[in-house]
DNA sequence: ACAAAAGTGTTTTGGGTACACCCATGT
DNA sequence: ACATGGGTGTACCCAAAACACTTTTGT
């Protein structure tokens, strides 16, 4: 009863990476007995909450532990209770029962997001991974449902709220925020409509520096205001493309 | 170990009804100990969760407990996990605190809708009352933080989703389907142009009835079909209106 | 010179908004 | 007859969408 975690509350974390026009998951490997042998299973970083710390410091925890980066975005999107979510594959159970105090343990599941040429890959524990979204297919537990609504609430979210520039650095061009936009939407738009869009969004700033080295017109660097954001930001505003 | 609830975690349900075009909310009185005397005090509705039930299925059993209703829309929309939540109002921890296995619980907060002629406040435990969400000060715990939570998602929801319907009758006029916008988001809709906008939704199917005994012109009647709204629904339709 | 991505304007179409009067019913 | 809410059309403006060519750099 005094144990430093509370036994029957979890987070996982669906940590997205974004890198060459590809939404990137981050999954963990595990060694699962299996017949007399060791199959080889993915799962989604998780852990238990502790008692002195909110769900958010929990999701704040993984990251670090995983990943060595702080003050990361996390986003708490939906809650997993089904009382049979660890028990449904037999194996997996196997594997975690021994880690549980409690066999029932309900999840909050988080989404945070990641911009992956600036993520130093040294950090990364050797047993997790980058892996494109669209390669999702088999994880353990209920780890699949949990990623695909993580996927699905990023897609919400990245129409209402400002959360295409934690995928970006710091000083960006619109083309790589546009691609940012067909690769987690999975469309594609037209430059000039989306640049006329954008053109109306005061919080983006065109700054006077330019590319350099690359084999064409270099493009315009551009950066996120949040002060202007959350000046201008109304409601009704919304920020599909 | 083996009780039947988890001890670190609950479901509070701020319960909204929707009568004479105002939003009101479901609260329960407790007889909190201060000072030598006891204070009156209101609380949202909420229960631990049982071993054997998901979040949801908590939420639909405080929701029968308290109104005797069943198949009540219900959805999940935070979790409140703030180490101190319970201790920060000390009377309130008092008054808690013989009622708790742990002292720290995580709540999942759950918002739900009920259509107030429909509903028969016999069923209403005497603790409980209809409060207008406008008149919501004071509650125990964080419950204010969660009611102002639910009521900020509920708006956001509304223009996303066909949860309107969850507070009409099943046949209702078009100008019923306004006012509950109105009161919900706090503004007002020119009615030629509400209509105009209504009349594109598919799924709001015009009937061949009309209102009775009302001394003006009697409005035709409308129903919500929700096969056709899951067969034409798209992802970029809005509610907004 | 060529390849590669940047950057830019016009037209058409549909939705949002503002606005005022007649209609059907009960009393 | 009157009070009450029901029901309807038009004009203007702005946003969305479709669409093609020139510019700047590195090789």
């Amino acid at each position: 009863m005094t144990s430093k975690m509370l036994p029957s509350l979890s987070v996982d974390c669906v940590i997205f990476g974004y890198e060459d026009n590809m939404l990137k998951v981050l999954l963990r490997q595990e060694q699962v007995p299996f017949d007399d042998s060791i199959a080889i299973e993915w799962k989604l970083p998780g852990n238990h909450v502790f008692r002195n710390e909110t769900v958010d410091e929990t999701a704040a925890r993984i990251l670090k532990e995983q990943t060595g980066l702080e003050e990361i975005y996390v986003k708490q999107f939906y809650v997993f209770s089904d009382p049979a979510r660890l028990t449904k594959r037999p194996q997996d159970f196997i594997w975690v029962k021994p880690r549980l105090i409690d066999d029932r343990v309900i999840t909050v599941g988080f989404y945070s997001l990641i911009n992956l040429p600036d993520f130093d890959n040294s950090m990364l524990i050797s047993e997790a991974q980058w892996m494109n979204t669209s390669e999702v297919t088999d994880l353990m537990f209920d780890h699949v449902e949990i990623f695909q609504e993580a996927l699905k609430r990023l897609r919400y979210d990245l129409i209402h709220e400002p959360i295409a520039f934690e995928l970006l650095p710091e000083k960006f061009t619109l083309t790589q925020m546009q691609k940012i936009y067909e690769a987690i939407l999975g469309t594609t738009f037209d430059k000039r409509n989306y640049r006329r869009k954008i053109n109306k969004m005061p919080y983006l700033i065109q700054l006077d520096e330019f590319q350099s080295n690359v084999s064409h017109k270099p493009a315009r660097l551009y950066s996120f205001n949040r002060e202007i954001y959350e000046k201008t930001y109304t409601e009704r505003f919304d920020f599909r493309v």
